[in-house]
DNA sequence: TATATTTGTGACTGCTTAGTCATATTATGC
DNA sequence: GCATAATATGACTAAGCAGTCACAAATATA
């Protein structure tokens, strides 16, 4: 976690080292990001980014939580209960998702290349503890729809949960894929993953729910 | 692609080499693999490899096409055209992924691990060669599929081909969080990434199957 | 104003890496 | 056996990195 200094920083300075940083690790992986290139650039002292945190770890683990919770404050807004059905608010978190993607960019950007980085060992736990976390909310739901009688209750709640959870990535990736955005380039242009894919990106979130709705509807 | 003072190294010396090469690249990432590491257990000479390959890359990539040969013997056995339905052949191919895997640890260990090795600049563009022809086979045997009447032609088959794709990468992975496999563990210990589990990925390859069958058929 | 505390600094350490190249060793052809 | 070609070698280069620390500057306290 951040010293003190860090935080008493003062709101334009600190937000300006931070999203510095969001940037490099946003357009690199954790390892080969680096914080000297990133000094440099801000015109600070190497000493003073070990002033303000533990290590590269430390940091990267603090950009990691302030990104969470703004997109928290996205998707987490609405519950699932509040919805017809379960696909209306699986739709509802890719609306806000977007809503945040082009509110909060530089977070957005970080986020998604945070995925990049289940390779290095230094993030692995990390991830991994994130991903089961979504996991879990996943298969939370599944076991509600079950209960509802709404989802087919003659399959694993983990493999129902682990599938849904794919999906959510799989949307972005293909996007990815077809060339439909293209985070590098957009990262570069200061804008955005979603800039002016709306409605591709819904388009794609209707298609995948129209696939696999009936395997999981009873 | 290799020199020829490679290829004519002789039997022994040659396997030995790639497979001290196989087994860093099969559990460090392509950037953290070191050749160093290697050449040092292998009690040979650093120049050799620069007699060997181009460079760093040179050397991956032809770990790369020599594993995917190899695997190319077991899953391209068979074709879609001999069996019932496509799931039965969907199926077929995870049998004869894990005989691969059982018959060549090595390499399958390898292959696993490229999938982490998405991030890096130097072999993204492989990767994405790679899973593009992944995609685009199963895209053809959807396109197939919805010629025979088999599947349902209400989507793009984009769509429906890449989630054939991602099912297949989601069952390794899910055995993977749910700790049934351990790369990192089994590579340590010298034996298959499905050492002992045939049982169990089958088992997850049957129930994915029935969970995303009602999405495609028709 | 003088002293104490906090914050900022950047040269430096120690480490690792891919890749090179002049030299030594080994194999081949005659 | 000798000369030529092919192969092996490992110290070396240049570059990168995270993290440190003695010192300087700025700020707070008295």
């Amino acid at each position: 976690m951040p010293s003190n200094t860090f935080l008493k920083l003062g709101e334009e300075k600190r937000k300006r080292i931070e999203e510095a940083f969001l940037r490099e690790f946003a357009v690199n992986s954790y390892d080969e990001a680096s914080l000297s290139d990133v000094v440099k650039k801000l015109g600070i002292a190497k000493g003073s980014i070990y002033q303000y945190f533990e290590d590269k770890l430390d940091l990267f683990m603090y950009l990691v939580h302030t990104c969470n919770q703004v997109k928290l404050r996205y998707v987490g807004s609405v519950a699932a209960k509040g919805f017809p059905d379960f696909w209306a608010y699986f739709r509802k978190l890719f609306e806000l998702g977007y809503q945040f993607d082009a509110e909060n960019p530089l977070q957005s950007h970080f986020l998604h290349n945070l995925v990049r980085n289940v390779n290095s060992p230094s993030v692995r736990d990390l991830y991994d503890e994130l991903m089961l976390q979504s996991v879990r909310g996943f298969g939370k739901m599944v076991a509600m729809e079950i209960e509802l009688g709404r989802f087919r209750d003659d399959l694993p709640v983990s493999t129902m949960g682990f599938m849904l959870f794919r999906i959510g990535t799989s949307i972005q990736e293909q996007l990815e894929v077809e060339k439909e955005i293209n985070p590098g380039k957009s990262i570069e242009d200061n804008v955005p993953v979603y800039q002016g894919k709306r409605e591709v990106l819904m388009q794609t979130v209707d298609n995948y729910i129209k696939l696999v709705r009936p395997a999981f509807d009873k």
